[in-house]
DNA sequence: AGCACGCCGACT
DNA sequence: GTCGGCGTGCTC
């Protein structure tokens, strides 16, 4: 008797055990997707972990309902990915398959209602009972989902249940084939006909579009054509297509295509590598020799991404995959363009906007024998099936974004990737122009090799940056709008130029906040404890947690005063003042708000690029990976808003913004400006990004980092508790911590009460292990799911919710 | 997660 | 008196 051990796409931590059908025995294995029955009703898509033949005990073992697969879809090393993710960051290992593989390739059972036809004359049925049966009638078949929506009704189980007893209706689990193919309509020559002028009679349009095609055919020796694009080729209406068609000259069918088969072909070699770049070629790859990880710090436009391109060609001759990660914001048509240029259909793009089938068919094709060679994609594309990778490139490792804040699990992509790396013998580059502290003292102190450009390409010139004090312009009230005056003659100036100009605000929304100006009473939302954002354009508050609006208040209910205003300002009363100030001259804005539309943000970008746009008002989705030639100055409209954040890694955040944002400023021949406006200039970050002095920041911040015990010097996990009831958050949170203590001591911070302590009606509290970095992740995580046991023992706590965030940014 | 079972409040 | 609310337990 063989038995699988399979994960299930739920968020259980535990495999759970099926006995294999002896029919099935010869044709599964690890990492097939096999249907199996789950609790009184569902069949879930679940992966194959390990088949033994230990019978289990204690539970009644139920069998595999059906195999999806002739072949795994995920290799070991991807299992053993999720494994160490589920470990790692203390997640259910259920959530790490979840979040690998796409929904469209986990089928899931729908229940669905049958008539019995069973007479039902004489059985009196409530009005909702006859409503359904009404439903059935012109079907055979119906999803109970379906049913509720066109009944517009949530709750209709007990009435299918009152049916079902009654024997009017059966109940079926119908397993929903998720993925569909997208099909396309061709046209072809029937062969069979050979004496056109007798069929074809007097239709003379016909008989033309006959011969162009005809003509077409033959010329691009082609077979079939596709059907919607013949009256753009040919210029003949469907209507006289169709006329060929009905007197079956042509034959019309369908056929599955692939969604991402673009047939790009490439188009250049790799440049050649100036010298300092090839220089850091051969460094990176000396420094491959011995370490299995290396960062490159090469400032802005100092040419990594061919120093990218040069690698990936070196792999591909090797017969290697590379897997190119980014963060979303970073991953720009300006890069995949110039990637497809070298490397044509062999590159993958894999990013957030990208369908679920889309996901599913690049999956497929990476399983296929011609898998892409090289994939270009953000986080989750970590997870796809790789057999044979070589390098992993995380470009921008830098990037908070790359740490996946919600749901479970919560992985740093940097990390796992090193990781994943690890699994296929492969190497790790990480790339920078401003790199993590974490990363560069991993370098310091040579676990990764180091490998520094710091020469940018063709030798343009760094920006020059310089400090307008916001709080003396205020003082001594030159501070007549946003802008300090010297930004304002500085943007009229290279507008006068013919340059463009961006500037940057860390803000979305008209005015992130309303205050009473007597009280200080602010608007909050009634389920999350945060403040509330006035968005101008639908003139409403809004809860940027949970999403909900509220009408905008114009008196205090505190203290009744109506001097109820705006503080505090968002990319959106900017543009509105920018507009203001310079008369005439077209601005864009660029944030979350504006480019949430598919094509909205290559729009936004093309505008400005094509100089459509004069000035460009951004957060920070502006300052990476896009390269604007005509950009000479860039403005920071309130540098303290990025400072003073509440966080140990505030400065190092503001910093690499500040940088990367400088970095847009400035191409050939002709030096970049940048002005930051802050209301405290005399702040040693500023001396260390004027000076372009990344290591001097570096030192600072480790400093700082040690005296406060934050990583690299000691590790950080996160405990979030939360519940319904505050007492019992509270005191849950205060019992864990006091358990913690008993064994991990001064290394237990809290419970805190955070921030923002209420979501959504649940009160939230945490504590925060600062453990030191020779603590064993085993011993750690063993320990901390001991006292999680005798947390769970407690009545009281039984049903709080608890999860972890390890390495928390 | 999703579902069943089971025990307390507002209604035919 | 029942319907249905959600708190509790379990899923191989």
């Amino acid at each position: 008797m063989t038995f699988a051990d399979v994960v299930l796409p739920l968020p259980l931590a535990e495999s759970f055990t099926y006995a294999v059908p002896a029919e099935m025995q010869e044709k599964l294995g690890i990492g097939f997707r096999v249907i199996v029955p789950f609790g009184r009703r569902k069949f879930y898509t679940a992966i194959i972990l390990r088949l033994h033949n230990k019978v289990p005990e204690g539970v009644e073992i139920k069998e595999i309902h059906s195999l999806i697969d002739s072949h795994p879809i995920v290799n070991e090393h991807q299992i053993r990915l999720w494994e160490w993710i589920s470990f790692y960051y203390m997640s259910p290992l259920g959530d790490a398959y979840t979040a690998a593989v796409p929904s469209k390739l986990k089928l899931q059972s729908e229940t669905s209602l049958t008539l019995t036809g069973k007479d039902i004359k004489d059985i009196s049925l409530a009005p909702v009972e006859e409503e359904i049966v009404k439903i059935l009638l012109d079907t055979k078949s119906k999803p109970v989902s379906e049913i509720e929506k066109q009944l517009k009704s949530k709750n209709l189980l007990p009435y299918i249940y009152s049916l079902v007893f009654n024997g009017i209706v059966d109940i079926q689990e119908d397993i929903k084939q998720k993925f569909t193919p997208k099909t396309e309509t061709y046209i072809r020559f029937n062969t069979d006909i050979n004496d056109i002028e007798s069929v074809m009679g007097r239709a003379v349009k016909q008989l033309e579009l006959y011969r162009t095609l005809k003509k077409l055919f033959s010329e691009e020796e082609i077979k079939k054509i596709v059907k919607k694009s013949i009256t753009a080729k040919t210029g003949y209406s469907t209507t006289v297509l169709n006329g060929l068609i009905e007197k079956n000259i042509l034959i019309q069918y369908t056929e599955d295509v692939s969604r991402i088969d673009k047939q790009i072909e490439a188009s250049r070699e790799p440049y050649k590598l100036s010298e300092h770049q090839q220089r850091a070629f051969d460094k990176i790859n000396s420094c491959f020799e011995e370490k299995n990880v290396c960062l490159l710090h090469g400032i802005t436009s100092s040419g990594k991404t061919e120093i990218y391109v040069h690698l990936i060609e070196k792999q591909l001759k090797l017969g290697k995959q590379t897997l190119y990660l980014v963060p979303e914001i970073a991953l720009t048509t300006q890069l995949t363009t110039r990637l497809q240029a070298v490397f044509g259909d062999k590159l993958g793009i894999y990013h957030s906007k990208i369908n679920d089938n889309e996901r599913a068919e690049i999956w497929q094709k990476m399983l296929s024998d011609s898998p892409y060679e090289i994939v270009i994609g953000v986080r989750s594309s970590l997870f796809l099936p790789f057999r044979q990778l070589g390098l992993v490139i995380v470009d921008e490792e830098h990037e908070m974004s790359y740490k996946q804040q919600e749901p479970a699990p919560r992985y740093h992509a940097r990390d796992t990737a090193i990781v994943l790396a690890q699994l296929f013998g492969a190497k790790t580059l990480l790339g920078s122009a401003t790199p993590s502290i974490e990363s560069f003292y991993n370098a310091q102190t040579e676990k990764y090799g180091l490998v520094t450009l710091d020469k940018r390409f063709e030798n343009i010139e760094l920006p020059k940056i310089s400090f307008e004090n916001t709080k003396e312009l205020h003082r001594t009230k030159k501070m007549k709008s946003v802008l300090a005056p010297a930004l304002i003659d500085k943007i009229n100036e290279t507008l006068g130029n013919g340059e463009q100009v961006i500037l940057f605000r860390n803000r979305r929304g008209f005015a992130p906040m309303i205050e009473c100006k007597r009280c200080g009473w602010t608007p909050k939302c009634r389920h999350c404890d945060v403040s509330l954002t006035y968005h101008k354009k639908d003139n409403e508050l809004k809860c940027h947690y949970c999403n909900k609006t509220y009408k905008p208040v114009h008196e205090c209910p505190v203290c009744s005063d109506k001097s109820v205003e705006l503080v505090g300002m968002g990319t959106e009363k900017l543009e509105e003042d920018i507009s203001q100030l310079f008369p005439g001259i077209s601005v864009a804005r660029m944030d979350t708000d504006t480019t949430r539309g598919k094509n909205s943000y290559e729009q936004i970008i093309s505008d400005f690029q094509d100089k459509k746009v004069q000035i460009l008002i951004g957060t920070q989705m502006l300052s990476k990976g896009l390269d604007f030639d005509n950009v000479s100055l860039v403005g920071i409209i309130s540098a303290d808003g990025l400072l003073n954040y509440p966080d140990f890694r505030s400065h190092e955040r503001g910093f690499q913004l500040m940088m990367q944002a400088s970095g847009r400023a400035g191409r050939k021949n002709r030096q970049g400006e940048v002005i930051i406006q802050t209301a405290d200039p005399e702040q040693p970050i500023y001396r260390y990004l004027q000076a372009n002095n990344f290591e001097g920041f570096y030192h600072s911040q480790l400093a700082e980092r040690k005296l406060f015990n934050y990583p690299p010097y000691k590790r950080l996990i996160s405990i979030i508790f939360k519940h319904k009831d505050e007492r019992k958050v509270e005191s849950g949170a205060e019992f864990f911590a006091q358990l913690l203590k008993q064994s991990l001591g001064e290394m237990v911070l809290g419970p805190n009460k955070p921030v923002i302590s209420r979501i959504q009606q649940y009160h939230i509290r945490d504590i925060l292990l600062k453990l030191d970095t020779n603590l064993s992740p085993n011993k750690i995580r063993e320990f901390i799911r001991s006292v999680e046991i005798r947390f769970r023992e407690k009545t009281d706590y039984k049903y709080v919710v608890l999860y972890f965030d390890v390495d928390l940014t």
